[in-house]
DNA sequence: CTGTTAGCGCATTCAA
DNA sequence: TTGAATGCGCTAACAG
């Protein structure tokens, strides 16, 4: 039954008074008697009415939309996924809906659904920009006072927000934690160096063995696949080595575990006779392997922030001040869990 | 700079023509001068103007508004994630937006998003819905003749359309696949008989044991939790039957994980001396444990059908016909991979 | 406290 | 081919 739409005048009709005052029963205005409120409530709950919301907004001068769009480049790694759900989280308890769109490294679909967002109204927008971004592909949104802000990725010229984590400290403190133990061959094993991310890790790997009073040796940052087997390959070049290795800082927890498999098929333990530390990237929280040390980077946490940050953008009004923020919670870890928390569908 | 919004009006000055001529341009409409065109479109450019998809859609009598709801009860789990994104996939191709809200299993959120969607006017709605979930959920879309079609889970009483897989062939088709090995004591591992989908499962195991011709044995049905932990302390149960079994159906995958963990510990290689049978809810396509076969779902196909079938209810109009759709690609195979693709931030 | 009037940005008649 | 008028559902002034 595709029923006609209920609108405020029906309701009014229904419940003997005018629009506006059923409005004000909507805004909850003080100013209506309480006998006319609950009348005007009556109706509407008889009559099934629901709010119209693009109505409402159409008609403020310039009101701000309780929408925000949210565009990821990859929902399928899981690190998104839970920064998403922490980002829904707060923008859930801020009354907010939000539109989301998956751009899977596509920058013109990435175009496209701003685009779209924009005709729809959004307020603000939150971002995990593909690779190849531009900072004028922001500059439509800046222009019309729209905040944006930019997680975990960052676009070098944007003049918008962004919340990137502290790749350079967790490389560091990596390094760090592994020097204390008394390592003095430590690996970079995985991933290109074709990625921001890449470099601000490696750096972070290279600088700390310096203040560690290491050398560094270029033999032990080997490139690979970031994945698991890429950690395998790494790992079987690393141990050719003439001295190899008796510890890897890995790329990510794909390679990690890769580098793992890779020592056990030599018989040898991670984490006991081989200190493996990886960044969690892949699996992250759900996950954990035994006596693998781990840089955590918390995606939902990080993702709650970065909500924070776009509201208090939108409701400061002036969206001008882009704050350049940087770093989240990053800890160095012994995980101990058994991993792979039961989801159940 | 927050610039006031550019209108119809505004750029219909700017090209010296009047707003109807600038609204058919933007309908692309043929009646149209082609110099006259450029004009406006010129205008539109210089004085960067957004269509309003509010205003546009609140004109039209009952126009359908080009936005879908989406909620999901665990988009933590990444068969969710990946259910998503085909969705997302086909939404965008068809030029729609998504609103997407993650309910985490809870009821009242599941509710304050499901109205907060009808409110900004969603045409379709496609949900995961939380447990819990009552068919009067459904009712106020239903009457607003808003169609509704839900994925992976399904309510009973609920006159909407659904989309689950079918979970009793997936689990026949496995036991089918083991007596042909050759067993004869397959055990049916981890899970609560709490859900729908551990009964469908369940069922399906015990009427393909009896298919082939084998007894159902209480004793070979060992629940636990639906993790990696759960599989270890199942295993360990079956293994001290007085006769154990020497092959398994788990719940999912996380199970599956965990029994050859049990299993390597007890010096039994998974696979060759006990075969193991796992649906792929938790990891899915990312990861596959060599010599372990699975049942998988294919979540973003499963997601791309959702949506197809949704887009078919809102363009036919009549919402009424709610097709109880059943059952998606479901294969029973061999993995071989390395496993854990390597996502990158 | 409640009703009247006007208009948000757009699309759709109807004339010109 | 283009311009003038009308209304979608709602809020914002004002009056009463």
């Amino acid at each position: 039954m595709s029923r006609e739409r209920v609108t405020v005048i029906d309701i009014a009709n229904a419940a003997g008074v005018s629009k506006s005052t059923v409005s004000l029963v909507l805004q909850g205005s003080s100013l209506v008697n309480k006998t006319t409120r609950a009348k005007v409530n009556a109706a509407m709950r008889e009559l099934g009415y629901v709010y119209n919301r693009g109505a409402a907004n159409l008609r403020q001068a310039n009101a701000k939309s309780k929408i925000v769009g949210m565009v990821v480049n990859d929902l399928t790694n899981s690190f998104f996924a839970e920064l998403a759900v922490g980002i829904d989280s707060v923008m859930q308890s801020a009354g907010y809906v939000q539109f989301l769109a998956n751009t899977g490294e596509n920058i013109d679909r990435q175009r496209e659904v701003i685009a779209s967002m924009r005709e729809h109204g959004i307020s603000g927008l939150i971002i995990s920009p593909a690779r190849g971004t531009e900072a004028a592909d922001f500059a439509a949104l800046a222009n019309a006072g729209i905040p944006v802000v930019m997680a975990v990725r960052n676009v070098p010229g944007a003049r918008v927000s962004s919340l990137t984590s502290d790749n350079h400290a967790g490389a560091a403190a990596s390094v760090a934690h592994l020097a204390k133990l008394g390592h003095r061959r430590i690996a970079f094993l995985g991933g290109f160096p074709d990625t921001a991310v890449f470099t601000e890790r490696f750096m972070g790997y290279r600088d700390a063995l310096i203040d560690a009073g290491l050398d560094f040796d270029a033999d032990l940052a080997i490139g690979a696949a970031p994945s698991r087997a890429g950690g395998v390959e790494a790992i079987e070049r690393a141990m050719r080595l003439a001295v190899p290795p008796t510890a890897a800082v890995c790329f990510n927890d794909a390679v990690a575990f890769g580098v793992c498999d890779g020592l056990r098929s030599r018989k040898i333990e991670p984490g006991a006779e081989f200190a493996v530390v990886g960044f969690d990237d892949v699996i992250e929280a759900k996950t954990a392997v035994p006596a693998l040390t781990t840089v955590s980077v918390d995606p939902q946490g990080m993702g709650r922030r970065t909500a924070q940050l776009l509201l208090k953008q939108i409701n400061s009004g002036a969206a001008e001040p882009e704050a350049l923020v940087k770093s989240v919670r990053l800890v160095v870890r012994q995980s101990c869990g058994t991993g792979i928390q039961g989801g159940v569908r």
